[in-house]
DNA sequence: CGCGTTTTCTTGACCGATTCAAGAAAACCG
DNA sequence: CGGTTTTCTTGAATCGGTCAAGAAAACGCG
């Protein structure tokens, strides 16, 4: 992969490309604890970088809903979108509900280029829901 | 407005309810300094706090496109969403392609309760895209 | 395979938006 | 006009992320 997108390959690349494979949704400081399981070494600024980098060739991408931290996924190239607790903040994929390329067309451009829609769904996850409730009918 | 929220009538509280108005997807240093053209002596503090209460009552919207800091805006209740330039990150509104609560239905809603469907377009404004052309003929 | 160039990593300081905390001041309710 | 509650001031702290300089590691080529 790393190759194919004419980025040397180095162990912590390697290593957080793998972290962003095995978690889901994970902050950076969830990856830099993956990767230094692999690699104790590594410095976080190797991992910024490489996230940077996996993230500039389009290997992995980069969320940040409101008031959360940056987050990175393996899902790339599929425009899906996300919904997030409004509680816990849990992230989870979702699909797309209108087409290939969804929301991509707005009503009026504004003159803008536009080349990329990104969804995200605010509500409350199964569990805090459920939770929600019990504390209403106590 | 405030009184209808239930919230307590404040100098800074007007000044901020005013300045967001007055500005277009401001972000909380220009509010600060708009604000204090009016009541020179206002902490920051007391604007944070301000437009955490006006958000937190509708009042006003919050806005944070990944890489950018918070944005308020006094367009509320429309949904309507935005357009962001990536290279110089400026915002615009664009209505809804879709309906009135657009893309709200999810494919799947992964058994989430989704309230709101927030959209960020990503693209190139006007400007930006031009000057760009004129990069590449030179 | 070894060398030189270029990119990437290490180390450690730094930044800036936002939040926390404690006490003073101002709104609101009779 | 008090008493109570909320909000504002002041000042420090937090924390994700970035900057900078030099050391180390990849890569390309002979």
């Amino acid at each position: 992969m790393l190759r194919g997108a004419a980025l040397r390959v180095t162990r912590p690349r390697l290593a957080v490309l793998g972290a962003v494979h095995a978690l889901s949704h994970a902050d950076t400081e969830s990856i830099i604890a993956a990767v230094r399981r692999d690699l104790p070494q590594v410095s976080h600024q190797a991992v910024y970088d490489s996230l940077q980098a996996l993230t500039a060739n389009g290997l992995v991408r980069r969320i940040q809903p409101s008031g959360s931290v940056a987050r990175y996924e393996s899902r790339v190239g599929d425009n899906h979108h996300h919904v997030v607790c409004r509680l816990c903040g849990v992230i989870a994929d979702v699909d797309c509900a209108v087409a290939e390329t969804p929301c991509l067309t707005a009503a009026d451009d504004r003159g803008y280029s536009i080349d990329e829609a990104e969804v995200i769904y605010w509500g409350l996850c199964p569990d805090c829901a459920a939770a929600q409730v019990l504390d209403h009918q106590p």
